[in-house]
DNA sequence: ACCTGAACACCGTTCAAGT
DNA sequence: ACCTGAACACCGTTCAAGT
């Protein structure tokens, strides 16, 4: 018999390492030095397990997104809005998650289930589910990187306006009911 | 008479060379010690125009949106359509536009613009206004935001999926629908 | 009003070398 | 497979001092 115990994936422990120094110092206090010295490493270990940071960022983007239950039942439309809501649960369950998970999608470096996902819940609207998924996607990446960045800015001290959980189901109910619009038309095709 | 010629604003230059460094290196390039380099200045003379770089990029984000020219002819939906190109056309216009205003407006140091001229196009909304504005900031900046990375990425060799101009206006048209839907809907007040 | 000089406290990344 | 040591080429910001 051969081993049976593969090498513990040091690689893993890294992105943990790097999900609880984005809680605990946010995205501006995730660095390469820091997660370094959390692991008890010199800053050159790390680039062993990942070929550099935006890479990371990726990885720990994906991770966020690993534990996300896509909803599955209901009409369309109601699976939709779920699957949005429960995304927009996750991001905001992380410090900074909204800018983290929106950049390592717009580098195409990570958040792909959260698109899949959309796209799943969008299989009725056919050719026209890949647009609508895009849609929602920068609706709820753009709505929760502002409630994030306010709520920053409000324990910082400044005082900016309003927006909360109303606003986010106003905002999804027009997209939703945009696409819902798009897809009873006729299309080419 | 009292002295006409008012002191010559320097504040000005620097967000004029700000811009230009945007435009020639993008965002990662424009640093406050290669924009002290421009203006044959040490670094720590900006802060004399400046109180930070934050500031210092709203500022330069309100510079991109001073020379739109807003649309003001049409129906609502035509209005706000037309806005929203005319958005789409400024940020694309210079490096890295689309990250650099979306990135002020978060923090509310820029961008202001943008938001107001949305919501003039649709005052016929009422109150749902407000929302229907941050929905379609949040679509034309996140956008706006993957088309330009997309073409910093082919820039550098990687082949990323598709999406352009077509697809600008689905989602927009998906949107507006929406917004035309929610706004024929009676609502409380 | 505008700028210098010098410092402080950091960054990401590379690379030869070690076990 | 995983890590060290040392370096390279940078950052934003502060502050006393100068004109």
């Amino acid at each position: 018999m051969r081993e049976v115990a593969v090498a513990r994936n040091r690689g893993q422990d890294v992105i943990d390492a790097a999900l609880a120094l984005l809680d605990s110092g946010g995205l501006a206090g995730l660095s390469m030095r820091r997660l370094a010295a959390d692991l008890d490493v010199q800053p050159s270990a790390l680039y062993h397990h990942v070929p550099n940071k935006q890479t990371l960022l990726g990885r720990v983007a994906d991770e966020m997104l690993a534990t996300v239950a896509w909803p599955a039942s209901g009409t369309w439309p109601e699976r939709v809005a779920a699957t949005c809501t429960e995304l927009r649960r996750a991001l905001l369950s992380h410090r900074d998650g909204a800018e983290l998970v929106a950049t390592a999608w717009a580098f195409r470096l990570g958040g792909q289930a959260a698109y899949d996902a959309l796209l799943e819940s969008l299989t009725q609207c056919g050719e026209l589910a890949p647009a609508a998924a895009g849609t929602l996607l920068h609706f709820i990446y753009g709505h929760a990187l502002g409630e994030q960045t306010h709520h920053q800015a409000v324990v910082a001290g400044a005082d900016v306006g309003e927006g909360g959980v109303d606003d986010f189901s106003i905002g999804l109910g027009m997209v939703i009911a945009g696409i819902q619009v798009m897809a009873a038309r006729p299309s080419r095709g």
